[in-house]
DNA sequence: GTCTATATTTGGATAGAC
DNA sequence: GTCTATCCAAATATAGAC
């Protein structure tokens, strides 16, 4: 493929254009689910924001679910890239601060990419294989951080998670905006890291 | 409103009949949800569950929003009514222990009923004041409970919720119908009870 | 209290001209 | 790639007969 439009030039730009359209209607998206929650996004809706007719976006988008698959994609995308800036302290209690803080920050910003990327609230909507592939490699990356700080054991990062992501959802659900959870992460990981390394 | 029902003997079984008939609606209304997710309830197919036409509903509720309020309210009753029964025990650590049971195992129970109860995710949903006051009365027995056994501020009250409702997110989310984060509850429990009380 | 009939809106999706 | 035209299905909700 990366041939072709080596070949033919006019390949490319058509093909840069049609990205860019692309962009523009997941960026509308966004916005809407935003706005309104990820259960509210309608193709109606969606074209009439970027000013087309709602068949056109079939252009770009096989239907509905694709749309969601797109955003799911995104979403994980912009995690992998946080993960992949963080520089990992050698201090342990400092990287797991990073790490819990780098993911509830995340969180807490959008309550809509939340839902779509950690909570199954769509009726039907699972992500394509190769969508779903990008929140495997989210995975491995956070815990591969966390084994290299020495947590062992699956029961340990289990544990982990449960904290790290009960902060995010009560601060999504009891102080949207604000940070009555986010005060309390240095807090948490002192409590998880006195319980699963002593002092 | 006591009085006429005195008086009026046919009201009352009429309105019994009435009040059975709208039982019959919301115990389908929970099966659909626990079925195909909050989000794809629908009235039409509610309707046909119950063998009635959909537009009969509306004897019985004004609006599809007015079922998800009286599912809203049912849940938050079962979870007090669970309260009401907990024995607490004098002794902190099995007091925290049967809390956090009882809270993740109501929570794993039902994904349908925990999204409707503790997020946000049926656009434009809100709760009716006297369902609202319910799911109050919840959070004060809770809390109480909590103060009862030595949890002071408002700060390690948090801490509590948010590593409860992380075991219960995660539960759902990673391991529906399994353990694999309800056989972290003990762990949890002296994880919290050593950070707050000491040991 | 339940029905028929119907209003109204909205939704996702396809065919085919340009 | 975008449009017009259109389909079809489903949704919530109201009016009025019985």
């Amino acid at each position: 493929m990366a041939d072709k439009t080596a070949v033919e030039p006019r390949r490319d730009r058509r093909h840069a254009r049609h990205q860019a359209t692309k962009r523009e209607i997941l960026d509308a998206a966004w916005k809407m689910v935003r706005d309104a929650g990820v259960n509210a996004l309608s193709l109606r809706a969606l074209a009439r924001v970027v000013d087309m007719e709602p068949q056109s976006l079939y252009t770009y988008f096989d239907s509905k679910h694709s749309v969601y698959d797109h955003l799911f994609a995104d979403g994980n995308r912009e995690l992998l890239a946080r993960f992949d800036r963080l520089e990992v302290s050698d201090d342990r209690r400092r990287a797991l601060d990073a790490v819990a803080r780098l993911f509830v920050t995340f969180a807490a910003e959008d309550q809509a990419r939340y839902e779509l990327l950690f909570l199954r609230t769509i009726p039907d909507f699972e992500p394509s294989p190769e969508s779903y592939a990008i929140a495997v490699e989210v995975f491995k990356r956070g815990r591969s951080i966390l084994t290299d700080v020495g947590l062992r054991t699956l029961e340990d990062f289990d544990l982990w998670t449960a904290v790290v992501s009960g902060l995010s959802s009560q601060q999504l659900a009891n102080d949207p905006g604000g940070d009555r959870y986010i005060r309390l992460i240095d807090n948490a990981v002192a409590m998880f890291s006195e319980h699963v390394f002593g002092r």
